[in-house]
Order: C-alpha cells, then sequence, then structure tokens
DNA sequence: CGATTACTATACCAATTAGTACATAAACGG
DNA sequence: CCGTTTATGTACTAATTGGTATAGTAATCG
C-alpha cells in the first residue's frame, strides 16, 4: 500500500490523454449541441471508441457535464472575471467584448454553448437542459448582487433598476450568442457589442 | 369536367383537416425544435398516421418549412407590423411588447421557434437551420432599412447608427426568445421589455 | 353499377441511436 | 512467472429514427 495513490495506477495505463479527449468533446456538443452529437461523432472527435469512452467518462450525460464544467473552467470564465470591474459599465464592458471574443473566436465553433443547449429539445436532452438553464441562473444571480452593490455605490442614475440591468445585459449576451451561431461575422458582432454599450446607463 | 375543381374533389375525402393538423404540428415543432420533434409525436399532436402525414405533407423537411410559414403569417407577423410603426421608438415598443406577448403566451410553447431552430444541430436539421436563418436575416434587412429611414427623418441622435441599432433590437429579442424558453415568468420579461425601452435613443 | 381516385391503417424497412458483453492486451504486485 | 486489475477493440443489443409498401376503404364520375 502506497502513500500517493496517484503514483501507482493498478491496470493496463489507458492509451489517450483524458484532458484532450474531453476538450475534444467540448468541441462537439459545441458546435452541434447535445442532441445533434451523436456517440459516433464523439468518439470519431475523441480518438476513442465507445467502450473507452464509457469507461473514463460514463454515459454521454456525465460527458456532456464534464464538458460544461470545462467550457466554464476555461471559456466562459470571463463572465465571473467581469464581475469584478470597479463600475457597472466596466462590467458591461468587460462581459461584451469577453463574449465577442469567446462566440467569434476562429479555433472555436461559434455560439454559446449554454446558449444552444437552453433552448427546446426532445425529451432525452431535458435533464441537460435543466443542469445549463441551472447554471444561467447562478450566473445571472450573481450579477443582480453585483449590480445591486453597484446601484449602492452610485454607479446608475437614479431612476435605474439593478435587476433589469443584469437581465438586459444577459439578453444582449445571449442574443449575440445567437446570432454568434447563426453565422454573424466578428464585425457584425463588434457592431453590436458598442451599439449595446453605447446604450448603457451610468458609470 | 366542371368550372370549379376545388368543389369536385375524386377521391375519398381526407378524414382530417389539414389546417388544425399544422397547427398541431406547429406546437410540436415550437416546444421541442425540429430534431427534438420525432414523427411519433408529430402523428400523435395531429391525431393521424404517419402515411397520411407524408401524402399531405410531404415529409418532415417540408411539414416544419409549412409550420414556418404559419408561425410567420399568423404569430410572428407583429415583427412586419412593428416596423410600420411612425417613429424607430414605436418600431421599437410594438416589437418588444409584441415579442413578449407571444414568448410568454399560456397558450403557445414558451420562446421562438425561430431562435430555437437557428442554433446548433445535428446535420440531419441543418437545411432546416440555414432557411430559417434566412429568414432572420431578411427581417434584419427590412428592419436597417426602417431605421435608415427613420434616421433621415430625425429620429435619433446624431451619432448613432441605424444598423447597430436594428442588430441590437434584435438581439435582446433572441435572448428574451432564449429566456423564455429557460422559463422565465412574463414578468421578468416584461423588465426586461422595460428597461431596454429606456435605454432606447432618441424618439 | 363499375371504374377511378385518393385516403387510411397495419406492418414493415434500413439506418441510426445510446449503451454493453466478451475476449484480449498491458501494466502492476507478488 | 503468475494472478489481479484495468483498458482496448470487435461485435453485439434493443429501441428509435425517418420513411414506405401494401392492402383495404370511402368517396365521385361515367
Amino acid at each position: 500500500m502506497e502513500i500517493d495513490a496517484a503514483t501507482a495506477p493498478k491496470g493496463r495505463p489507458r492509451e489517450f490523454c483524458v484532458d484532450a479527449a474531453l476538450a475534444a468533446a467540448l468541441r462537439v456538443f459545441w458546435s452541434k449541441g447535445y442532441e445533434g452529437a451523436s456517440m459516433a461523432d464523439l468518439t470519431e472527435a475523441m480518438g476513442i471508441t465507445k467502450p473507452s469512452l464509457y469507461a473514463a467518462f460514463g454515459n454521454k450525460e456525465a460527458l456532456f457535464n464534464k464538458a460544461l464544467d470545462l467550457y466554464e473552467r476555461e471559456k466562459a470564465d470571463f463572465m465571473r472575471a467581469a464581475l469584478e470591474a470597479p463600475t457597472a459599465r466596466g462590467v458591461a464592458e468587460r462581459l461584451m467584448y469577453g463574449a465577442l471574443d469567446l462566440y467569434s473566436c476562429p479555433d472555436n465553433p461559434n455560439g454559446c454553448l449554454e446558449v444552444i443547449n437552453s433552448v427546446a429539445c426532445g425529451a432525452e436532452a431535458e435533464c441537460v437542459r435543466d443542469a445549463v438553464v441551472a447554471r444561467g441562473a447562478a450566473i445571472q444571480q450573481a450579477m443582480r448582487e453585483r449590480f445591486a452593490r453597484a446601484r449602492d455605490a452610485g454607479d446608475f442614475p437614479a431612476d435605474t433598476d439593478p435587476d433589469g440591468l443584469a437581465q438586459f445585459l444577459i439578453a444582449v449576451n445571449q442574443g449575440m450568442a445567437v446570432q454568434a451561431g447563426a453565422g454573424a461575422t466578428r464585425a457584425e458582432l463588434e457592431r453590436l457589442v458598442e451599439t449595446s454599450l453605447k446604450l448603457w446607463p451610468g458609470r
């Protein structure tokens, strides 16, 4: 019995990198959605066979949830980071430009994994939809709290509703994701960002 | 040979109402999306068998396109109507409140049929996605032209970009559809509408 | 009445879906 | 070298997918 179990893998070592396979799976889910991504699509992109996939990740739903974790950790982290901007306007700017970069990056599928999987779907995908929607609600809640602080700090004109502004910012973000998925160019999305920020109230 | 062919159907008359069946199909596509709606879902909701469906509508894709026509004609008509408002602000108001009514109507599936089917999908659905995206592009183009006229009429402050504003309005609309599909209440969507309109520039 | 025409229902099709059984291969501790 | 353990590749399953062939049925036309 070793002290460090991680250094003593027992059986045959796996021949693929779990992280790289998961990153490949994320790309597939990101471009096709949960339902649109078949196990055949996934195994091909990941470069492994189905039994390996099931052994390493459980099943399709578990794989998706792990990919979703990765997405939030590595791709959508700018959302959390945006909340740390000193003013409400700074939050909006960081969020919009971060979304612009993510949704129109040529290395990624265009659009937002969470928006793709939070719209309507068949019965098979309802469980993952609920999971995605729950994460969106968490982000929205965090933004509400941030804007409540911003209001107390005097970032907004007097008659402004911070909750409404949080919802508005998320809505524009979601709309940008929809347009990116529909093939909008980066220049078009840039115009959307600039127009939105020009309308943003306060500091 | 009769003059009026419509009054003399030759063979056995069909036992269901095509319009009612199409309306039922629309509801299914609207709540599950093109891919999420199986033929079994559709035939059950429409109250007919598969051969009847194929005889009357062609195939799944043709059925969807007919449902999409119906959607634009009966449900999303407020979009075109909004463009006839006398000022740009009036366009925005009609569009936002029309979308609010449509996306949160308790008699309908929540959300927007076109947004649902313009996000990522499997290979099977790409053709219908392209069709939906093309319709969205047409609406956006019409709105651009409307706002170009509005700018000439002096509806906007001097430094306003009409194209950007059209894109912005559509993005908020799409975001509202995403949130409606994710379970937002009507009151929440109302707040989004009011916040957005409060930020709208000019008259 | 018969012929023609078109709709309906059952039963079927090939392809694809997510998920597994099983035998084999590669690492380890003993 | 042996047994245990884990991973791999092939081949398979049951269920579902969109789509049809076939046989029967209900209407009008001549």
